[in-house]
DNA sequence: ACCTGAACACCGTTCAAGT
DNA sequence: ACCTGAACACCGTTCAAGT
């Protein structure tokens, strides 16, 4: 019988952010503990620290980790560019629910940190491609981020939520529930938002999304008078 | 000398959301705890409990409560009225920062709620006014309020993140502590990022923001082809 | 019906002590 | 240098008991 070290691996940074990947991953942002870390890990509290500063540093430094793989293929040529990388955002969001809340969290709290720029490079260098002007790009670069984030961090919950419903609920019979709320409101004060439930129950995500990444491109082009 | 009771109102869930409300502005989600609202409230933490399920409903509550005050008057007419409600949203979430992250939590993990269908209706209804076709409402009122709520809470972290830098510091002050972090990065990984850096620097928030919902609506109109 | 406040389970973080 | 794990301060929530 092979004997056997109590770990394979020493500890590293590297191992301690990649377990608490797959905790986000497996049991969302409040699942993620210092006591299930170290369980997993099989090791101290103290341990971990010797690595990471705080349990910020930690969260920073997955979502560092997951959005760095999922921007790591550059992706098509200037047109059809913008559309790879806001979609390899999304897809990375969807398949890591956490993150949405997370890439908030570091574009706010530390736009100085590594995420915030990875981002911003990505996506700054296709809208540059689309021929936007230099001194408007952070407009336009931030208009269209924000809307990735958003839009992305909405589909990635309605995901969670219909999983977090019960095994029976699909995402369809999530967007139902929410349809039915909103038909049920108050017809004089929510006209709209009425009218809108019809159109959350049917709506396909990734189209959705994209027509959204379409909409704010035109406005690009519109505004700097670009060509299509 | 007058005799008062202990409480000068009976506690009421009204008056819990508001001193919640408070006490948020003063220090943040963080700083929200049950000790302190019952130390405010002069009361114990079971009465919180007897008006309020949980501090998720007590932050949805104050949530709410704010941004019901924030659409409560209606404004200009449909050209002007998107600007409008944008800058309403903008400023609420200015000075009361920890809005950003409740609304995005709110319009994830419970769309049903008030939050959201309060804002989709205000937005919703300026957006159809722009002559929008009703089976695109959905998408274009998403993209709409995605920017809104990205920006707006990219701005008050701003702000909130140069109060926290020190007394010292301002507002200009942070955003050049990020626009020099952003110029040191390596100029063969991130051309774009170091470019935008001055951008930050020099950036005007409102205006910025205001640009970001015209480049928005530029794509709304280019994508329906309407009239501006 | 409404409130009190001690108690519980759990959390992030620290630190003296080990190797 | 790296790790252990008990201890600390704090948090959200519960609940038997009061009025």
């Amino acid at each position: 019988m092979v004997t056997r070290t109590r770990r394979t691996e020493a500890l590293s940074r590297e191992r301690i952010v990649e377990a608490a990947v797959e905790v986000l991953d497996e049991a969302g942002e409040n699942g993620l503990t210092f006591r299930v870390l170290t369980e997993r890990l099989a090791t101290g509290a103290g341990a971990i620290y010797w690595h990471v500063a705080n349990k910020g540093e930690l969260l920073a430094a997955a979502t560092d980790a997951v959005v760095a793989a999922a921007l790591a293929v550059e992706p098509a040529e200037p047109p059809e560019g913008v559309r790879a990388v806001a979609l390899n955002l999304f897809v990375a969001i969807e398949n890591h629910p956490w993150l949405a809340t997370q890439l908030s969290a570091q574009f706010s709290r530390s736009p100085w940190g590594a995420v915030a720029p990875r981002i911003f490079e990505s996506v700054g260098r296709q809208v540059r491609a689309l021929g936007v002007p230099e001194d408007s790009l952070f407009t336009a670069g931030s208009a269209l981020v924000h809307y990735i984030l958003g839009a992305a961090g909405q589909n990635a919950a309605n995901t969670a939520n219909a999983r977090a419903l019960g095994p029976g609920i699909d995402r369809a019979g999530f967007l139902d529930t929410v349809s039915k709320a909103w038909e049920g409101l108050d017809p004089d004060d929510y006209p709209i938002t009425r009218a809108l439930a019809k159109q959350v129950r049917d709506h396909d995500d990734r189209e959705q999304f994209l027509a959204g990444v379409d909409l704010v491109l035109a406005g690009i082009t519109a505004v700097h008078a670009l060509d299509k």
